[in-house]
DNA sequence: CGATTTTGACCAGCGC
DNA sequence: GCGCTGGTCAAAATCG
């Protein structure tokens, strides 16, 4: 990742750096100013003492005002650009000598001509004044692109929470007319499977932006086991291998959970009796965002309620699988599975799949927009051909090359997954923490997860809630959280939401990434205690079961 | 006492 | 067909 921390806030033609410390403006106008203090300037009687302090004062104050934007600094590049802002405001301070402030100069009225000094005074007053207007002016600028960022931040924030509603309103229009119209898209699916008959595979996109339909029609349920007439014709011929088949899982589950949620049945090609959008929306379903995060938390904190419903061994790892569902509304798809990783356990690997149907509190909005716009990038156009393949370079390229080594997509069946490395980012993270990173590992999921087939990257406007969590783990992991008692404090996810909201507002995240980090060191975090993937050693006993199962 | 966690059992897919 | 594995269920236990 680019070494650059920072921000360029482009405003048309305008682009203005902000920094974050005080060498912009104190290494290039505290040296005048404080010769102009402490020299001759401001000497004698010719200034009452009140106009002293005022000088005085107005460079402190105009220095407070800078570090309470602190958190938005300037990109790398800029460095340059800097130097030239630098060099412009002392030029133009230093040529034009506007009397702005006459008031100064003409209380210093002393005969022209007679006293060079006085004359030299003179000058030096006007330059003062044309500092302070020139201060004040930024000061104005600063305060007007501050007030811009705040308000493109608030709107992101509420588009988010807009695309969120418009989700959940399809998701709720496609559950109803799904029933009645059923019948309807079998004839699609009949036209498909003629296509293919034809040797035409054709390429489909396997995901809608949209939201997954939550029920499954119990009009199909029967067909499954005994495959009877159309459906069963339907289905014969083999399908792509990311099409997520109902088994008969879905038979067993009757209860209204099963409603909103599919099993996590392993996909396989057969026996898809239903219908087109249905096994594309399965397809969303199966759709994971893997998050790597170093952490000594037993679970990442999210903003969402989770109900631990199971724990596995899983092959390979010495540490178990902690199965979780989402509890914030009745029969929420959405399910995480969170486990260290086998070679570094000191790294948690959260996975999450499934589009929540359910409002979500601000905390809880990155994560969920995260995996949902990840699944979303993972499962949309940008898959050719049936063969899982995607387009690598364009994502990996044009989303957010900076952070290309942070997030690999495996398209490959049974579950293309986005997994974002969290565990290596020295720059964003290493002020922070001292600790050795440790070398990068595959993601120990179940097979396929990690294929090959495809590395991308994900957008800036889905990193960052990520990030949030990555923060919150970090911080934890370097000892920043070092307080298990403060694991409930109610205003982590808020100060997380907003670092990430900020993160988000920012295309360069890791600019905002000091001063989210920032936030969650005075903050705290919620933690619903769970110690789901504490390792072996507390485990021992418990999961010491799963070995002859 | 309700919510949550634990944990043994169950089921389905997959490979041999 | 059988065993292995991942995923889930649900009764019992535990927690707040």
């Amino acid at each position: 990742m680019d070494k650059g921390w920072g921000l360029t806030l482009e405003n048309s033609s305008d682009k203005v750096g902000f920094f974050k410390n005080k060498p912009f403006f104190g290494f290039n106008l505290s040296p005048r100013l404080n010769n102009i203090k402490g020299g001759e300037m401001f000497s004698g009687a010719e200034f009452p003492a009140d106009e002293k302090r005022r000088g005085m004062v107005n460079e402190v104050d105009f220095f407070s005002e800078k570090k309470s934007i602190h958190d938005v600094v300037v990109k790398k590049e800029n460095s340059e650009g800097n130097n030239t802002m630098r060099t412009d405001l002392f030029v133009n301070t230093g040529l034009q000598l506007v009397t702005a402030n006459t008031g100064i100069s003409d209380q210093s009225t002393v005969d022209d001509g007679i006293s060079s000094e006085v004359e030299e005074k003179r000058t030096k007053n006007e330059q003062l004044a044309q500092l302070q207007v020139e201060l004040e002016r930024m000061n104005t600028e600063n305060q007007r692109l501050k007030g811009m960022l705040t308000q493109v931040t608030n709107s992101y924030s509420a588009l988010q929470m807009h695309l969120v509603t418009l989700m959940q309103q399809q998701q709720q229009l496609i559950s109803r007319t799904e029933s009645t119209h059923n019948h309807e898209v079998i004839e699609v699916k009949s036209e498909e499977k003629n296509q293919e008959k034809d040797g035409n595979i054709v390429p489909r996109q396997f995901m809608e932006l949209g939201p997954s339909s939550a029920k499954a029609d119990p009009m199909d349920e029967p067909s499954q086991s005994h495959s009877t007439s159309e459906e069963r014709t339907l289905s014969g011929s083999p399908r792509n291998h990311m099409e997520m088949s109902r088994d008969k899982a879905i038979g067993r589950e009757e209860s209204p959970e099963s409603e909103s949620w599919v099993p996590n049945k392993v996909p396989k090609l057969m026996n898809s009796s239903k219908p087109v959008e249905q096994t594309a929306e399965a397809t969303m379903r199966k759709a994971r965002v893997s998050v790597r995060a170093r952490s000594e938390a037993p679970m990442i904190s999210d903003g969402c309620q989770w109900r631990k419903y199971g724990q596995k061994m899983a092959k390979g790892n010495p540490c178990p699988r902690a199965y979780y569902r989402c509890t914030m509304a009745v029969g929420c798809p959405v399910r995480k599975q969170v486990q260290r990783c086998a070679e570094d356990r000191t790294i948690l690997i959260t996975t999450y799949e499934g589009t929540h149907n359910h409002p979500l509190p601000p905390a809880a909005m990155a994560m969920a927009s995260t995996t949902s716009a990840a699944a979303s990038m993972l499962l949309s156009g940008s898959m050719p051909s049936a063969d899982g393949l995607m387009n690598t370079n364009f994502l990996a390229r044009t989303i957010l090359p900076c952070s290309s080594n942070m997030a690999t997509i495996s398209a490959s069946a049974p579950f293309p997954t986005v997994t974002l490395d969290l565990t290596q980012n020295p720059n964003a993270m290493s002020n922070y923490h001292q600790r050795t990173q440790a070398p990068q590992f595959q993601v120990p999921l179940p097979a396929g997860l990690n294929h090959p087939n495809f590395v991308g990257s994900m957008s800036a406007p889905q990193m960052p809630q990520v990030l949030g969590q990555a923060l919150y783990n970090q911080s934890r992991f370097s000892g920043l959280q070092v307080s298990q008692d403060n694991i409930h404090h109610p205003s982590f996810s808020d100060t997380l939401s907003a670092a990430t909201a900020a993160i988000t507002a920012d295309p360069n995240f890791t600019a905002a990434l000091a001063a989210a980090i920032s936030s969650i060191i005075g903050g705290s975090h919620p933690n619903n205690g769970n110690n789901p993937t504490s390792g072996p050693t507390s485990n021992s006993n418990k999961t010491s079961s799963f070995s002859g199962n």
